[in-house]
DNA sequence: CTAGAAGTCTACTCAATTGGTAGGTTGGTG
DNA sequence: CACCAACCTACCAATTGAGTAGACTTCTAG
């Protein structure tokens, strides 16, 4: 399941995307908006920030805004930040791999199935990005 | 991801898939075989007992072992009884159902796009069962 | 019929993660 | 230069995950 943190960024994100080249919005606004705690929210944004999903400007007039356009940042990208792995066990992960002790992957039945559902999803996720969200 | 238990869990069953019809296996020796800490092995095979997935035998010669044909028993079957919900969010989960509050369901891109990648994996782990991890 | 083998139950611990809060600091802008 | 808004550090509470301890029941082989 995806955390809190997760469902609050992609409520976020998509708030984002719809007033994308309309300058920057404030944090403030947001959560607001979409019921997301203020302080909480301040985390999610800056760590999208430091992603290279978001940019910011400080002082008056300042706020959060897309950095590039919505239709090319992936779900999945967006997931593996704040999430983590999609895949089910860290033995089929391709971002977070983590050899499988005593079970030999080569010959494994549940890692052939996990393989299986992890390519399934991710066919999708990585081909729907941030304007799908709208 | 998969817990630890999830993982125990198959591992265990597919120990006993292969000594389907040989009597009762001891929870020691799949804990040794499998490496498994003991206690904790009993606790999870007791749960699978519970849910009609395996049985045991008390006393001397006893044990546990496959209640049906593994081939009959479907892996989304146990990693929802193990593990929880499959799907990526409540509001689109079969059998772990919660709406989603501030978020119309009917018009959220998030929403749609989950319900695909949930469909994706539950075709695949509704159609393969504890035989194919052998 | 009884000893011991084996599963069952209750309860606990410990660490990590999740979700959230408080308050001060920095830096840009008008 | 005043103020605004992002940024940073540090907490905290609740939950979950992982595992342990030990007593209790029940069954069966001999």
């Amino acid at each position: 399941m995806l955390s809190k943190k997760s469902q609050y960024a992609f409520k976020a994100l998509s708030y984002l995307v719809n007033k994308y080249e309309q300058g920057p919005v404030l944090i403030s606004e947001i959560a607001k908006k979409k019921k997301i705690p203020l302080k909480f929210l301040e985390n999610i944004l800056l760590e999208l920030k430091k992603a290279g999903i978001l940019d910011s400007k400080k002082g008056k007039g300042g706020g959060y805004f897309l950095k590039k356009d919505p239709a090319k940042v992936k779900v999945a990208q967006v997931i593996r930040l704040v999430n983590g792995p999609i895949a089910m066990l860290p033995c089929v992960s391709l971002y977070f791999y983590e050899r499988c002790k005593n079970c030999d992957e080569k010959n494994c039945g549940l890692h052939d199935m996990m393989i299986e559902v992890r390519d399934a999803s991710l066919h999708i996720l990585e081909n729907r990005t941030l304007k799908d969200l709208a």
